[in-house]
DNA sequence: GCAATAACTTGATGCAAATCAAAGACGCAG
DNA sequence: CTGCGTCTTTGATTTGCATCAAGTTATTGC
């Protein structure tokens, strides 16, 4: 983390009358249309949700907020990316997810305790639409189908911190991160490459494990057909990469693991 | 788990004009006025809400639903415990939440998917409130205050979540157990007892460790003025065990580790 | 009451991942 | 190009937890 200044609080701006968000792009808006959390709504009624929200463009590193901050505002981010965290005394970090353009974030938050439950900030430069929940909640509560999604949207969420207690309580870490890679593949059988979107220090804890495990588990997979070379990833056989996060690969990780050292 | 018949479908029940759930008892009825699902709603509200709903009483052990079932029902445990889990194809099981009365759970699948993300069994005799989503879900839509509260209770739902992740990759198997045996205790800072609710297995299978270990985390507790005897627990310090949990006692829990073995 | 089974504890051992330490690799400013 | 800081890999070591294997203590059934 390099910076610790909060963004804009909400008090601090003026009102204004005019219907879009300020700094939103045209480009903004199909992103904005696409997101199921307001799928079938038109660009008008969009922009009425969004009549008391703004933009932000921030540097890498900036903090949005902090666990049991009071929350008066949700996000979408618009460019760059966003880890959402959770760190304890001793200095170390938990990243409960990683979020690219597209997503929304804290949706949940207005509800309940209408605290933040984890930390926030941005990984690289980016932008960020913030909308407060205030203005939002009276017009979920009159918009059914509104709610409907803002609820799909949470169970989203839900489902993906159940994946992620299920893997970190009963697979390695090689097999979590052969689940992460295979996220990032397209869908198919065969052959495939990809990218790694950040820095690998940043996915280990994502993935619940230090930079230096994620180093070797990244080698162990190199023995099993995925060939790594800075960010780029070519994947031999994608139908063998999810056998391995499924647990299937054992005996043939074992195998792949005393390589040399024939003596000291 | 011992059995493995589904509870009786939707499909297979008769129609039915009385409002009253079968199976519902007067005594029920308070325990649903109090939950936060139905805040503000009056017993005729809850009525309504619950008209296509039923009681089932059910043996321990029995299996509600797989991962991956479709989700046409939600439910309240009216008595008893429920475990929701996942199971590995290794025959490993990550309990994801353990349900006491009171509860209501799988809220959350109507939306999205449509399937639900976990499975779910009793953990002992229980008695369920069936509550079919379809029905719900139209009231949900035209009822802005229900919908928040159903928000809420997802959003509660995350909040577990997260600090499940939380505690999983920070945490060691110490301090989680302090973490649950602190919340089973009351409010304070001085002497408290309390009851462990369920199995000491399957308490260890909710914090994430195998049964061997939680009995070993137990006796290091005992070291730290945790008194344990069969499932009755004396905890001679709150303040202490809940620095415990924050990880603040690691020289202590070090300390108290290698107590006896002089010589071999 | 006793045997039989299940639940729990304790011990010995092995492995996976954290930690400590140091050496490359890469990007960038001068 | 050169030097410096950051990111990444690799190596050596330690530690925590799982696993395997007995034991011990509760529960249950007869």
């Amino acid at each position: 983390m390099r910076q610790i200044n909060a963004v804009t609080p909400n008090h601090e701006r003026t009102p204004r009358q005019g219907k879009v968000p300020p700094g939103l792009l045209a480009h903004d808006m199909k992103l904005l249309e696409a997101l199921p959390l307001f799928e079938g709504l038109d660009r008008h009624k969009i922009l009425h949700l969004l009549e008391e929200s703004w933009c932000e463009t921030l540097p890498a590193g900036k903090l949005l907020f902090l666990q049991g901050d009071p929350a008066d505002s949700f996000f979408v981010v618009l460019d760059g990316w966003v880890k959402l965290f959770r760190s304890s005394p001793d200095g170390n970090e938990s990243v409960i997810a990683v979020l690219p353009s597209g997503e929304p974030f804290a949706e949940a938050a207005a509800f309940e305790e209408g605290t933040y439950p984890v930390s926030a900030a941005t990984v690289e430069r980016s932008r960020l639409l913030v909308i407060p929940t205030a203005h939002f909640v009276t017009k979920i509560v009159s918009d059914g189908r509104l709610a409907m999604q803002m609820m799909a949207a949470m169970s989203r969420r839900l489902r993906q911190l159940v994946n992620q207690v299920e893997d970190l309580s009963l697979k390695s870490s090689v097999e979590r991160l052969a689940g992460y890679i295979s996220t990032l593949c397209p869908e198919g059988k065969g052959r495939a490459t990809c990218r790694l979107p950040l820095d690998k220090a940043l996915i280990a804890r994502h993935l619940g494990m230090q930079p230096e495990t994620f180093s070797r588990s990244l080698a162990r997979l190199r023995a099993l057909g995925i060939i790594v070379e800075g960010e780029k990833l070519e994947v031999a056989d994608l139908a063998r990469l999810r056998d391995i996060c499924s647990g299937a690969q054992h005996a043939a990780l074992r195998r792949t693991c005393q390589p040399s050292r024939p003596n000291p």
